[in-house]
Formats: structure tokens, C-alpha cells, sequence
DNA sequence: TGTAGCATGTAAGCCGTTACATGATTGA
DNA sequence: TCAATCATGTAACGGCTTACATGCTACA
């Protein structure tokens, strides 16, 4: 029985959980369009240093592509091993507290330090970026549809996960406002 | 002009700013207080890394502390340079987007490798969890009231962040609720 | 014909952690 | 007297990033 791996291992798997084979640069894809949101994006160079370790250990197969050109794609898909092992992790290891790392919120501690018009200037830059970060979440979001393809609904957990990020984002704008609000009225 | 610390430098350097001097010791505390809830709680052997290199950098200044009985103890506090080096990083560098890592988001994502329970009982475990952090850092907003012997109210932005978090916290709480009654629900 | 996207990897290095190491002080 | 807290550091290492390296394919 193969030691607890790093989480991103198991979150990499778990992108070969929904049904298809991916190639290295499709897994990337597929962590930029989910993963992101809430865990991280994972560089190119660790994606491949992860398929090799998981190949390594039997959690995934990789098969050459052959009905690709000439061009040498391979293909990984999670073994009967890998989901074993991805179940077990999930039901048997401790769910850690989500870790925040919050640069607004750092640097509007030190608020104090700056004139009000810097402090005021980066949450309004914030509720921009925000703004961005929800658009991409909702297009990826509409793209969870319910496959009439596929006889189980594969995307309905990744639409909730979407749904919470959303509101997330949502709840994010709205404190966000009310802090603009202090910043401006509150010095006394 | 020294080229830009890693932002857990700067949020230390912030640290210091209060206006009282602090050990090494003291100052993990603060941060214990402070940026856990919104970026790190550094290690100890790296916070004192951390004032080694300020120091080196003459953006803090050491002392030794002779009120202190007989053990040694080093005070630290920011210089004019730390306080100018401070207003420039945050002037001047971009603000990057917040990283998430979140456990709990990524489990459910999941979800369809499990059976139901096993999601549900995880979001259950968050609700205790996120209460408890909720509890701990409400704490901590209590004991940023005015005070009356400062002029100056050195504890508003602080307390603008604290009840950021506060409403980041309820927030989540409402979302997880809802995500519950989804697990439940659902199914078709 | 040249650039964007597809495709795969190695090497070096940063940030931060855990483990290790040491010792004084306070109070039950 | 023993444990908790105060107090300071070094060493090793893990996870992940950036930079580097290479080459094919589609298309404008």
C-alpha cells in the first residue's frame, strides 16, 4: 500500500476519475478549468513529473496514442489501483482547513502605513479582478451541463464546487463594497 | 534599494508597525493572532530566519533586551528604511490575486468516487471546523477595541480585516449548508 | 513562412516546513 | 521538581515554480 502522496497527486488523479484518457497537456487543461478555483495550477513541468510518479506507482496507465499523427502523445488513464487508492485517501486521511492566502486582506491590515487612496485604489482594483475570476468561473460553470451522452451525470459535484465558487466570488464583491464603504467614511 | 522579500517579509515587517517593539517569540504570536486567518502562521524557526535577514537588510533594528532577567532576549522593531522599503512595496507592486487552497472544495469535487455519506459526513466535519475558526477569531476582533491611551486608533484597519473575515466565515457557513442539503437532495 | 498551439521533459532554485538542538524562567 | 512557556537558532528536505531545452502541426 502505497503512502499518502502530496494532495496535488491525488487531485491530478482525481481529474482521471471522469470518464476519459488525457493527455499530459489535456490534464493541464482540465486543472485550469477546475482545479484552479480552489486548489492551484499546477505548472506543466509538475503535471508530467506527477503522471510519471503515478505511472510509477500503477495509479495511471499510460498507453502511446497511436491514432494520433506523428507526433508522440501519450494518454493516461486512472487504473482500478489508482481509484483504490484515490477512495481510500479520501474516505481515511483528515480534511484539512483550507488555507487562504489573501494579499488584499494582508496589505489592508497595513492600512495604516499608506495614504487612504492606496488602500482604497486596491480593493477597487480587487472588485475588478474578482469581477474577471467570476466570468471565467461561469463560463466554465455553463459548461457543466448535464451530458445526455452519458447515462450517470459525470459534472454533478465539479457544479457544485462551480456553484460555490460563485457564490464565493459573490459574497467576496459584496464585503468588498462594505469595506470601500469604511475606508472612505470611517476615519473619524 | 533592496530588491523585493518574499511577501511573508513584508507581512512580518507589517507586523511591526504598531508601534511597540517585539521578540521573535512575541511577533510569531502576532502573527498567530493576525495573519493565519488571511495568509500564514509562519514557523517559528522561520520567523526568526525572517528578522535575520530584515535586520541584515537594515529594514528592522535588533537590541538586546536589558530589562530582561538574565535570558537573553532580542527586541525588534522597524526602522525608518523597513517603514520606507514597506510604503514602496505596497505602493508600487501588483496585488495578486488570492491563492485558495481548499480541501474541502477539491473532496467534493470528488464526490462521485464516493458514496454520499462519506461527502456529507466531510462537510459536516468543515461546519465544526469553520465554527471553531470562526470562535477563534472572533476572539480575536473583541480585543480589537479602541485604545484609549493611543491617539491614534491603531486597530482599524486590523478590525476591518477581522470582520472581513468574520463575514468571509458566515458566509461560507451558509454556503455549506446549502451544499448539504444538496448531497441530500439531489440525487436523482 | 512564421507563429500559435500541441507535446514532453530536465535542472536549478525558492519558500517554507519539520526535525533537531539548547537552555532559562515561572509557577503548580 | 517537573511541566509549560519563553527564547533562539541550524539542518535537511519537500513541494512547487521558473527557466531551459526540444520538436511537431495547423493555419493565417
Amino acid at each position: 500500500m502505497s503512502q499518502d502522496l502530496p494532495t496535488t497527486s491525488y487531485a491530478l488523479l482525481g481529474l482521471l476519475t471522469f470518464g476519459d484518457d488525457l493527455s499530459g497537456y489535456e490534464l493541464k487543461q482540465r486543472a485550469d478549468r477546475t482545479l484552479r478555483f480552489y486548489w492551484v495550477s499546477p505548472a506543466m513541468s509538475q503535471v508530467y513529473t506527477e503522471l510519471a510518479r503515478l505511472t510509477e506507482l500503477g495509479l495511471v496507465h499510460a498507453r502511446d496514442d497511436t491514432t494520433a499523427p506523428t507526433r508522440s502523445t501519450r494518454r493516461y488513464q486512472i487504473t482500478a489501483a489508482g481509484r483504490r487508492d484515490l477512495q481510500r485517501w479520501l474516505a481515511s486521511t483528515a480534511v484539512e482547513f483550507p488555507a487562504l492566502k489573501h494579499p488584499v486582506a494582508l496589505r489592508l491590515l497595513m492600512g495604516h502605513v499608506v495614504d487612504p487612496e492606496t488602500s482604497r485604489s486596491m480593493l477597487d482594483g480587487y472588485l475588478t479582478m474578482l469581477a474577471e475570476r467570476r466570468a471565467e468561473l461561469q463560463t466554465v460553470r455553463d459548461s457543466l451541463v448535464l451530458d445526455p451522452e452519458s447515462a450517470v451525470d459525470r459534472f454533478r459535484f465539479p457544479r457544485m464546487v462551480a456553484d460555490w465558487g460563485l457564490d464565493y466570488y459573490a459574497s467576496e464583491r459584496a464585503m468588498v463594497e462594505e469595506l470601500i464603504r469604511r475606508v472612505d467614511t470611517d476615519p473619524p
